[in-house]
DNA sequence: ATTATGATGCAACTAAGTTGCACATGAGAT
DNA sequence: ATCTCATGTGCAACTTAGTTGCATCATAAT
């Protein structure tokens, strides 16, 4: 049986209210991670405060539901998170469309860099930057 | 003969002003990045304008001379540009101290990586959390 | 249906970063 | 060394993202 929305918000101790159930389905429907603006733009028919989509966002992250990527022009953009553990996973920039797409990475454990002596690593993450499909050259 | 902060400012067309180098020799001297914030109070005691900072970093970013890194919290940090290219480089985040150090990494060719079909990869940068030398548990 | 707790919406606020413009300074020409 | 002009700097005012406090409302358990 398929696990709903609800089923999400309520395991995580969060009531099913409506706005929580429409930000997280647009999420799941988006290929791409979105920023608070976008979100709030694709709910733009729905009366949305732009506080609640602000504490909805960060309980969400808080949560682990969501995962929120800091971007170069200083916004952050929300994605969900992957069912698995957070070692294993990349974020994609297109440089034709800025937008950033979140996929785990089969072998990310394979990654093998040189840290100086001393630092101890606990997890990698891995920015990619290329072209998305619809925009490659 | 030793390259100076003046010639480095010469060569990118860049007046070597007070400001300007006080703001380069801070960050040769710090061992990990820098946000705006940090350099500030840094030169607290020259009397520094936010603005003329905010445009002095933004100008050496676009020369090449720093890059910048976006944090967790929505800020960004500024460090050196590697004189390497940029495909080979990495941000190391301490948990502890929540310093950033940037360094590059050899073998970076190696990072292997199972992109989705269609996507273009052009440059990679990897991410890492960890505890820096002074900080491990 | 009732109710307690958690969620929402509004207004006011904070803080980061930007813009326009007048004044000051570095670096080449004299 | 001084002059000159393009480039940098500093101030004030502004923009925009994000936060806080509080009163009101809705979900979910009884």
């Amino acid at each position: 049986m398929e696990k709903t929305i609800t089923d999400i918000l309520h395991e995580n101790e969060l009531k099913a209210t409506t706005i929580r159930i429409q930000v997280l389905s647009t999420l799941m429907e988006s290929p791409s991670a979105m920023s608070h603006q976008a979100i709030s733009n694709a709910l733009a028919d729905e009366s949305l405060d732009k506080v609640t989509l602000y504490r909805t966002l960060s309980i969400f992250t808080e949560k682990g539901i969501l995962h929120k990527i800091p971007t170069e022009d200083r916004n952050w953009l929300y994605a969900l998170s992957p069912e698995v553990e957070k070692k294993a996973h990349a974020h994609f920039v297109c440089d034709g469309c800025e937008k950033v797409f979140c996929f785990p990475v089969a072998g990310a454990e394979e990654i093998v860099t040189l840290p100086k002596p001393g630092f101890q690593i606990t997890s990698q993450e891995l920015l990619l930057h290329g072209y998305c499909p619809t925009c490659h050259e």
